[in-house]
DNA sequence: AACAAGATTAACT
DNA sequence: GTTAATCTTGTTA
């Protein structure tokens, strides 16, 4: 039986943003938006290491209106609207001044499944129906309003731990998608994904499902 | 004040 | 494989 605790405030101000993107793997994601709650294990992330990072929106230290929340201390939420559509989701890191994030970009919907279809209007949750950043968002009911907000049990997300891992032989690491703007910084090993269907099966031989 | 581009997705052919 | 949908942001003038 698994049993999920609260995440250690200190996980968020590790410096090693990288480290952390890979340790979020098989953690859980949850979100109480309006009552209803609803969570998934993390199965993809990417690393974004702010300031020396060319395809982080805070490269250079840009300080905007947008990515002030990247400058706050690690431990709160990071979301912007990507192509006028889709909300994406990130966990920001390191301590105040230093702006990393993570980019949650994949889930294995877990609990409030009922919740979720409502949410996206279908009549069943598939394994894969979390696996991209927009859906992420999309079945947890989260916006660009919940842009700021910090994480922790009494929050609208909140982030769980558990003995639970998935093993190096399970996770690929690649390049990080959508960032061929990056220049050399696109080639970087900054993803982090455990395909949908072994971590379905995975998730299920520990008892998780 | 105007404009180009974007950490995407779903529905096409 | 291609493309439309959709709009905020940061940059330039």
């Amino acid at each position: 039986m698994i049993k999920w605790e609260n995440c250690n405030p200190d996980f968020y101000q590790n410096p090693d943003v990288v480290s952390i993107a890979r340790s979020m793997l098989g953690m859980k994601l949850c979100s109480n938006v309006n009552g209803n709650k609803s969570s998934g294990i993390i199965i993809e992330t990417e690393a974004y290491a702010g300031a020396s990072d060319r395809a982080s929106h805070a490269f250079g230290n840009r300080f905007t209106r947008r990515t002030s929340t990247m400058f706050e201390a690690g431990g709160i939420v990071y979301i912007y609207l990507c192509y006028g559509i889709h909300a994406l989701l990130n966990i920001v890191t390191n301590v105040w001044g230093i702006p990393h994030a993570v980019l949650i970009r994949g889930i294995l919907p877990l609990d409030g499944i009922d919740t979720m279809k409502q949410r996206v209007e279908r009549s069943a949750i598939l394994v894969n129906d979390g696996f991209g950043p927009g859906k992420v968002t999309r079945l947890l009911g989260l916006t660009t309003a919940h842009n700021g907000i910090s994480i922790n049990s009494d929050s609208a997300v909140s982030l769980y731990c558990s003995n639970f891992r998935f093993d190096d032989s399970d996770v690929d690491i690649t390049p990080r998608i959508g960032v061929g703007y990056a220049a050399e910084d696109a080639l970087l090993p900054y993803r982090f994904v455990v395909k949908p269907a072994k971590a379905a099966s995975k998730a299920k031989e520990a008892g998780i499902i």
